[in-house]
DNA sequence: CTGTTAGCGCCTTCAG
DNA sequence: CTGAAGGCGCTAACAG
């Protein structure tokens, strides 16, 4: 059996309350924190979280729910979260919601019922009732990559229209009139990154043709078979911009597959540098998403409404992103 | 305040042991059944897991611990395992070993701290020293994919040499003899599967040329350079055996970018049919494990230790591969 | 600074 | 089948 805090206190002789202050960072006079110290050492003495979680009503564990785990973008959210949390002495439990409304208000259920502190969430919903419960039961919630409408959550996301605004002036920039672009209508960033995408050639008096807006789901297959359709179009875009991390493999797998250059016959623009922009050829422009910032910045506006008695009013964290340069974009002539 | 078990006394009058053997699935008479239920729906009730664990030193949450969140292959594990755990009521901390021996041992504390009910662990170690302290308290191990020279912990993994093996005489069936090979001294299992490989070609007489071992990494990047050089070798192979999903990937991803076909100059054969397959030209020949089926029974197993009372002995479950068929291998006119 | 005394919410003997 | 009482390991007022 494990020690526990009555098993110092016959070694010690002093009483439960002295003990328990010392574990709690209170002050204690040196002779008996020697005492105490040499007996959690003799013992092998861990606090029980448990039992002090019983009452306290804390469990030092966070809840996070990804849309979908399996996507790389999930993976490494979760994986920086973790540290962050971890470094605090926080668990983190992890769950998917398979892109799936249902699955995810059940995960908010079930994290419910195993009382973690706080809940981060990168949503599939696009409304947040399902979260109503946690609102009611003072459990804090951190909104990830993704906010609703009206949320009245704390949110860490980049500005999506601004990022995908700023990638099409980019092109437009080196002469590209044709420009098409891989969005999703599913994934609320993909759809945000649209509308920036639109908003760019709308004030350049372009209108993109219906061929040239692929709008379907950010997976690999969705990238590879749309860019591989775009290359098979009569009049063939002189650029194509992927709105996430899986579509720009699938399009980067596609060109390199078909007979068809990067950059020579068609330019690219993807976003979020995971691993693939280490290996693959061309070294791609893309849109950097500052992941871990935004992971730390998370997990500290969680810890905060976890500590903070007094709670205040939400905080929505807009963050920019970067562009890496690369060579997978070709200047044209014109302008 | 969330309603507590006395609540449901003061509403029907019963008294706590009986609301408790209720709880429990215990005999009640119907019409006290009929109360109680009532009562859990008027108020909403919710059993606190945090209290029912202090007295039954029960957590109902497992530990997970990968060798590296952020390869696909341990998304993909804890995707399955964390299905598997929920539909029990489970839930799963996630801990990353980011591939080092240190951050590894430190998460078993970690999760012993958190009193999780058992550890399922993708080790990075080859020594099982830092699971001496899961034994000692009795905590549950399941180790997964990787196992140690002498482990006596339940293991489910996949038969390594014996899937390489088969793999190398795949390609030797078809007239290959010049077969390179792309896999890993770190990982467990690339190292495995290495010797494989050459039991296979030992057997068929014929001497690896070292500079046709790639022995490196199970990264992307170390997949795609070592591609590039062994297409770049004057004496270049006439097939290529990959022994991981990343290794693979990179791989192919070199080839495609390289002015090499696959499988006209180059035959190559790969690992773990993951999402690339469904995209990547051409349709590559593949060692597929079942993973859906490892997970669900590393979980039965760390749910049979965690709920048996009696100790049995540790169980070993190695199972088979199967190959799936593409056409990223050229059978040559020799044999 | 230290000790005493109550609980946190639930389960589990025991009697009845 | 039901009720009463004790305790899981720890914290949180209070007094001293």
């Amino acid at each position: 059996m494990a020690a526990t805090i009555r098993d110092i206190r016959t070694q010690t002789g002093l009483s439960l309350a002295t003990i328990s202050k010392y574990l709690n960072g209170g002050n204690v006079l040196p002779e008996n924190r020697e005492k105490i110290e040499t007996a959690i050492r003799d013992l092998n003495y861990e606090v029980n979280e448990i039992a002090r979680g019983l009452v306290t009503n804390r469990t030092k564990t966070v809840g996070m729910i990804v849309y979908d785990i399996e996507s790389m973008f999930s993976g490494v959210l979760i994986r920086y979260v973790g540290d962050s949390l971890r470094r605090e002495g926080y668990a983190l439990v992890v769950c998917d919601s398979c892109n799936d409304e249902r699955i995810e208000a059940d995960n908010v259920r079930f994290l419910l019922n195993k009382k973690v502190d706080g809940i981060l969430i990168i949503p599939v919903s696009r409304k947040a009732d399902f979260l109503l419960r946690a609102k009611e039961k003072r459990v804090p919630v951190v909104l990830m990559d993704r906010s609703f409408a009206d949320s009245d959550f704390d949110c860490v996301k980049i500005d999506n229209r601004m990022a995908a605004y700023r990638a099409a002036n980019y092109l437009l920039e080196r002469g590209h009139k044709k420009i098409a672009i891989i969005a999703s209508r599913v994934e609320y960033t993909g759809w945000e990154r649209f509308k920036g995408f639109q908003e760019a050639m709308g004030e350049a008096g372009i209108t993109v043709p219906e061929e040239y807006c692929k709008i379907g789901v950010h997976t690999i297959e969705f990238g590879h078979e749309s860019m591989l359709s775009l290359l098979e179009l009569p009049d063939r875009p002189s650029a194509v911009l992927m709105t996430n991390y899986e579509t720009s493999l699938g399009a980067v797998m596609a060109v390199n597959e078909s007979r068809f250059d990067c950059p020579g016959d068609i330019s690219m623009m993807g976003f979020d540098d995971l691993i693939m922009s280490h290996v693959v050829k061309p070294k791609l422009c893309m849109v950097v998403q500052p992941m871990k910032e935004m992971c730390e910045k998370a997990v500290e506006l969680i810890l905060s409404q976890i500590g903070g008695d007094e709670k205040r009013p939400p905080i929505e964290i807009s963050m920019g992103t970067t562009f890496r340069d690369g060579n997978s974009v070709k200047p044209l002539q014109g302008k």
